[in-house]
DNA sequence: TTGCCTGCAAATAATTTGCAGGTGA
DNA sequence: TCACCTGCAAATTATTTGCAGGCAA
């Protein structure tokens, strides 16, 4: 199995825990959080969520970054590839975007090494209900 | 003055506190934590902080960030233009881009309002350093 | 076997909130 | 005056950590 390989390669134990939380992860496609995780699992401890999650982030198997203003980490897979996200500002709906619209920048006396793109508006739905909503009030 | 104008064209009482920690962010000119507010007044309870930079991103003033993995928001004014920072992965140094490398992105179901990003990297300084270890490891 | 893992509960750290008194318009 | 502000302390929430037992290699 592909999971068991990605941590005996980075030199962790093959624990039933750490399996799963991979196994979460590769399912969802999308950046969770420690609790979004911990949701899908059998009664995992919370913490032991945290540690996998931190580990792999140590051996570079994840990212952990923050959305917007939302005040936890989300855990993602570096799948190799590079990507981005459209962040909906009404319902909060996350979606991927594939391609990668920054430039590589020059900076004068920085070396840029990557980027992290957050881009904000809103999904056809909540779009559909902004109009209706306008509509209403007239 | 400048400030108390804003303020009060937001509606909100030209307190002492409120004009401090303006002032302390037109200063500052690059996001500050709650923490590193409160440390430039002297002795406002940092609750206040709190609620001043809340009041003040909810009246469109301030913006409101985390950044990288730090655990903590960081506000800054929306003084009106468009900026974003590189950050140095190695002292966490944060450092003003003026341009936007980024291409208006146009996705499809997806109306697009605006977008963050984050360029990381390493400041001359600690690029300097990095190539000096590296040198007497050989 | 043995050191790495995990669960549980307690500890941190950032942010929020209730309440009583203070202050700007 | 009076609604809005502020300080203080206690509450919340996400995340981390100590410790004792458990499991993979």
């Amino acid at each position: 199995m592909e999971i068991n390989k990605i941590l005996s390669n980075a030199g962790l134990k093959c624990t039933g825990q750490r399996i799963k939380v991979m196994e979460i992860l590769t399912a969802a496609d999308l950046p969770m959080s420690a609790e979004n995780i911990h949701a899908l699992t059998d009664g995992m401890s919370l913490s032991t969520v945290y540690r996998i999650a931190e580990k792999l982030c140590e051996k570079g198997i994840l990212s952990k970054n923050t959305i917007r203003d939302s005040d936890k980490f989300y855990y993602e897979l570096i799948g190799g590839a590079h990507r981005h996200y459209a962040i909906c500002l009404s319902c909060g709906q996350m979606r991927r975007v594939n391609v990668c619209p920054v430039a590589a920048p020059d900076i004068d006396g920085f070396t840029v090494t990557g980027h992290k793109l957050e881009i904000y508006g809103y999904c056809a739905e909540c779009e559909r209900q902004k109009q209706t909503a306008k509509k209403r009030v007239l």
